[in-house]
DNA sequence: GCCCCCGCCACGCGT
DNA sequence: TGGCGGGGGC
C-alpha cells in the first residue's frame, strides 16, 4: 500500500482516530484515499458495522463500496456506505413502528417526532411537493395567488431546514413575509395525513429522533465510530448537524447565520488539544472536501461547514492533497486559470507531475446539431486511432435538456452511449402512474398518489366524485382512501351515497378492490401455483389489469410510435425490478424497499458499469468522476454561467463564481484530451438564437488553447441525397 | 358529469 | 417537446 500512495495520501489513509479534515484538490486521489482508509480500517480489526461513509450522491455511494470491495477482496456485508439522505431513511425506517408501539405504552412523554408516521409511508419528491403544495393551497382558499409553486416548494424547504423564516420571506426577490405560512402548516399536516415525508423530512426527522431519544442516539453512537464525509463542501447545514450529533452526541444549538457571521473560526485550531475532540467518548471523524469544487449551494450546500468543522472538533489534524494525478498539466493549466478568477476561495497550489498534453480543443459549431455531429465524429475518430473504447469519453453538459441532440447524434452514428444523472426517467407519465399505483398499494393514505391514478386509465371517477371525496375526507381529517372505504361501506349497507348516481359508486367500488386485491397480492406475497413470488411479475400483471397499454393506445390516438416508445419504457421498468430483485447484494426484498429505494435514486443508478458505453450527462452528475477524454458542450454565454441563476439569485457575485467552479469541475473530468465546444446558433424557445462563447472561455491561458477548424462542407452524392430527402419526408410525413 | 381537444407555457443543477 | 388547464361537445 504504502508504495502506491504518496506521502500526503499516506497520511491521511493511516489517521484513522480523531478528527481529520482532508482538503482534496481535483484529481488528488481522493477516492482512492477514502477507499484505502476503509481498507486500512478493515485491515486494522475495526468491524465494518462501526464505519459510516457518507456521500452526497448515489453515484459516489455506489463508486465507494465498489471500489473497496475490489480492494479488500471483501464481502461488505455490515459497511455502511450511503448518500445522507438513504442513511437518514434507514433510521427513520428502523425506528418509525418501535416509536409507536412505545408511544402507545406510554403516552406521558412528549408527542414524537414520528406521530402519525407509519412504516410504509411515501416519500415525495418535487413534483409529488408541489401537487400537495396545490392541495394546501385550495385547502387555505388561497389558490388564486400567483406564486410560482417551485419557488413556495424552495421557500417551504427553506423554512424547514431552518435556512430561511417567515420574516422576510421572499419568492423570486418579492416579499411575503408570513403570507404563506398557513398554507406551510397544511402542507404539513398534509404530509402527516398522507404519511407521507418530502426530502429534507428524510434528515431533519431523524435529527430530531436523536435528539429527542438518547437512547436510540446511544445506539447510533456506539455502532459508528468511525464516520467519513466525502464531497464535505456540499453537504447543507442540516447534514453537518446530522454528522455532528452522531460524532459528538450533541447538536449545534444556534442557527448557522449566527455563528457564521458573527465569529470567525479560532486562529487557534491548531493548538495543543491532543484529546480526541469533543471528549473521550467522540467518534473519530473524516471529513473530505474542496472548496473549489462546491457546486450545490442552491440545494443547501455550505461550504462554511468547513470553518465548523475546524471549530468544532478543535485540533483536527489538517491534510492537504495537492498534487493532481489525474490530468496532464496543460488541462490543470487551463483548469487553474479559469478557477483562480474566484476571489473567495482557499488558496492553494494545485500541481500535475505529467507533463504537457494536447492542447484543449476549442470548437465554434454552427449550430447543435453541427456540435452534436462534431462530438460523435470525434469519438469514432478516436476510437480508431488512438484506439480509445467508448467507456473513456464524457460529454458534459449543464442542463439535462442538452443532452439530447447529443443522443441523436451517438444513435445515427451508432455510438453505445449511457445518459446519468438526471430524474427524468423516473419523472416520465408512464412511469410515474405505475409507481404511483405501487406507492397507494404500499401506503393507501398517500393522496398525491391516489389522486394521479384515481382517474388513471378513465374509470369514470372525475372531478365532482373527487371533490365530494375530500370533502368527506377533510371533515374526518383523514386521507381520500379512508374516504374512499367509508364511502364504499355505507353504500354497501344501503345507507345514504355521496352521489346521486349509483353507478359512480360502482366505479370507486371496483377501484378499491382493484387495489385491495393488488395489496394483498404484493404485501401478501400471493403467489400463482407453481411460480415463484417476484415483484416484477405482479407489476406486469397490474399493468396487465389496468389494461395500461389501451390506455397508451387511446391518449395517443394517431401517434402509435409513442404509445410504442412509452410501453417499451414500461418494459424496461419492469426489467430493473427484477434486475433488482435478482441482485445478492440486496437482502431487503418486497414492495417497501423497492420504492424507497427508487424515490431516492436517479436513472442509471444500478445499472451495469460493465458495459463498453460512451457517457452523457450533466457536468453535476460528473463530480467525482474522470475520463481520458471529455468534451464540454454548449460552453455559451447564457448556458455557463446560467442565465437563470444570474438573474434569479439575489448575490450575483457568488452565483458567478459557483458558476465557474462548476466549469471548473468541468475541465478537471478530463485526463488526457479535453474539448470544448460552443454554438454561434442554437434553437431555443423554437427559433434559432444567436450564441457567444462563454466568457470563462477566455480565462484559460490562450497558449493551451487549439481552435479546431470546421470541417470543409463535404460534396454530397445524388444517392445520399436522395436517401436524406426520404428521411425527411417520412420524418414530416409529406405527402 | 366526463372527456376530448386545443392552445398556452416553459426549457438550471438533483437527494 | 410535452404537460396543463380551460372550454365546448357528448
Amino acid at each position: 500500500m504504502d508504495a502506491e500512495l504518496n506521502e500526503f495520501q499516506l497520511q491521511a489513509v493511516k489517521s484513522i482516530e480523531g478528527a481529520v479534515l482532508i482538503i482534496a484538490g481535483a484529481g488528488s486521489g481522493k477516492t482512492r484515499v477514502i477507499t484505502y482508509r476503509i481498507a486500512h480500517m478493515l485491515e486494522k480489526g475495526i468491524p465494518q458495522h462501526a464505519i459510516l461513509a457518507l456521500t452526497f450522491t448515489n453515484k459516489a455511494a455506489r463508486e465507494m463500496q465498489v471500489r473497496v470491495k475490489e480492494l479488500t477482496g471483501k464481502k461488505l456485508q455490515s459497511l455502511t456506505v450511503s448518500t445522507f439522505h438513504a442513511f437518514g431513511l434507514s433510521v427513520l425506517r428502523d425506528h418509525i413502528e418501535n416509536a409507536a408501539v412505545s408511544q402507545g405504552e406510554n403516552l406521558a412523554t412528549e408527542q414524537s417526532v414520528f406521530s402519525g408516521y407509519r412504516k410504509n409511508f411515501s416519500i415525495y419528491d418535487e413534483t409529488d411537493r408541489v401537487e400537495l403544495i396545490k392541495e394546501s393551497l385550495r385547502e387555505c382558499r388561497m389558490a388564486s395567488h400567483k406564486v410560482d409553486l417551485y419557488a413556495l416548494g424552495q421557500l417551504f424547504s427553506n423554512i424547514k431546514t431552518g435556512r430561511a423564516s417567515w420574516d422576510g420571506a421572499d419568492i423570486d426577490g418579492v416579499s411575503r413575509n408570513g403570507e404563506f405560512e398557513p398554507v406551510y402548516n397544511a402542507y404539513q399536516e398534509g404530509l402527516r395525513v398522507y404519511n407521507a415525508v418530502d426530502f429534507d423530512d428524510l434528515l431533519t426527522l431523524p435529527l430530531e429522533l436523536l435528539k429527542e431519544n438518547p437512547d436510540i442516539l446511544k445506539q447510533y453512537r456506539s455502532r459508528f465510530r468511525y464516520i467519513m464525509v466525502d464531497e464535505f463542501q456540499d453537504t447543507s447545514f442540516l447534514q453537518y448537524r446530522l454528522m455532528r450529533v452522531l460524532a459528538l452526541g450533541e447538536d449545534v444549538p444556534f442557527s448557522p447565520e449566527k455563528k457564521i457571521r458573527k465569529k470567525k473560526a479560532p486562529d487557534n485550531a491548531n493548538d495543543a488539544v491532543t484529546l480526541p475532540p469533543g471528549g473521550i467518548d467522540a467518534a473519530n471523524v473524516c471529513v473530505v472536501g474542496d472548496d473549489d469544487q462546491s457546486i450545490y449551494s442552491w440545494r443547501g450546500a455550505n461550504y462554511e461547514n468547513l470553518l465548523l468543522f475546524e471549530k468544532d472538533f478543535p485540533g483536527a489534524l489538517e491534510i492537504k492533497l495537492e498534487q493532481n494525478y489525474r490530468s496532464t498539466s496543460t488541462i490543470l493549466e487551463a483548469a487553474n486559470g479559469v478557477i483562480s478568477h474566484n476571489a473567495n476561495r482557499k488558496e492553494k497550489s494545485l500541481w500535475s507531475g505529467n507533463s504537457g498534453g494536447k492542447p484543449v480543443e476549442l470548437f465554434y459549431p454552427e449550430n447543435e446539431s453541427a456540435e452534436a455531429d462534431f462530438i460523435a465524429s470525434q469519438i469514432r475518430h478516436l476510437r480508431i486511432m488512438e484506439s480509445f473504447k467508448n467507456r473513456d469519453f464524457g460529454v458534459l453538459t449543464r442542463t439535462n435538456s442538452l443532452t439530447r441532440n447529443i443522443e441523436e447524434a451517438f444513435l445515427a452514428a451508432d455510438i453505445p452511449y449511457k445518459i446519468s444523472g438526471g430524474t427524468s426517467f423516473f419523472q416520465r407519465k408512464e412511469i410515474k402512474d405505475i409507481i404511483s399505483y405501487l406507492k397507494v398499494i404500499a401506503n393507501p393514505d398517500d393522496d398525491v398518489s391516489l389522486l394521479r391514478i384515481i382517474n388513471t386509465p378513465r374509470r369514470g371517477i372525475g372531478k365532482t366524485s373527487i371533490t365530494a371525496l375530500s370533502t368527506l375526507a377533510r371533515k374526518n381529517h383523514s386521507s381520500l382512501w379512508d374516504a374512499v372505504c367509508r364511502h364504499c361501506r355505507s353504500a354497501d349497507a344501503g345507507q345514504q351515497h355521496l352521489f346521486q348516481d349509483s353507478k359512480d359508486s360502482g366505479d370507486l367500488d371496483t377501484f378499491m378492490n382493484l387495489i385491495e386485491f393488488f395489496r394483498s397480492e404484493i404485501i401478501g406475497r400471493k403467489s400463482n401455483p407453481g411460480q415463484p413470488w417476484s415483484l416484477a411479475g405482479k407489476v406486469r400483471a397490474l399493468i396487465d389489469n389496468i389494461d395500461y397499454w389501451s390506455f397508451l393506445i387511446v391518449e395517443h390516438g394517431k401517434d402509435e410510435k409513442k404509445a410504442r416508445w412509452k410501453f417499451s419504457n414500461l418494459e424496461y421498468f419492469i426489467r430493473m425490478i427484477e434486475n433488482w430483485e435478482k441482485d445478492p447484494d440486496n437482502h431487503d426484498s418486497g414492495l417497501y424497499a423497492w420504492i424507497n429505494r427508487i424515490s431516492l435514486i436517479t436513472r442509471d443508478d444500478g445499472e451495469e458499469d460493465s458495459d463498453d458505453k460512451a457517457n452523457i450527462m450533466t457536468i453535476h452528475a460528473s463530480k467525482g468522476l474522470e475520463f481520458p477524454v471529455v468534451f464540454i458542450a454548449g460552453a455559451e454565454k447564457g448556458i455557463i454561467p446560467h442565465e437563470r441563476s444570474l438573474t434569479e439569485n439575489g448575490d450575483e457575485a457568488g452565483t458567478l463564481e459557483e458558476e465557474r467552479r462548476l466549469f471548473y469541475v468541468a475541465i478537471t473530468r478530463a485526463r488526457k484530451k479535453l474539448y470544448i465546444t460552443s454554438c454561434r446558433n442554437r434553437r431555443r424557445l423554437q427559433s434559432a438564437v444567436e450564441c457567444a462563447p462563454s466568457p470563462f472561455l477566455e480565462e484559460i491561458p490562450p497558449h493551451l488553447i487549439e481552435v479546431h477548424e470546421p470541417e470543409p462542407e463535404t460534396e454530397v452524392d445524388a444517392e445520399t441525397a436522395s436517401k436524406f430527402m426520404e428521411r425527411l419526408r417520412a420524418r414530416f410525413k409529406v405527402e
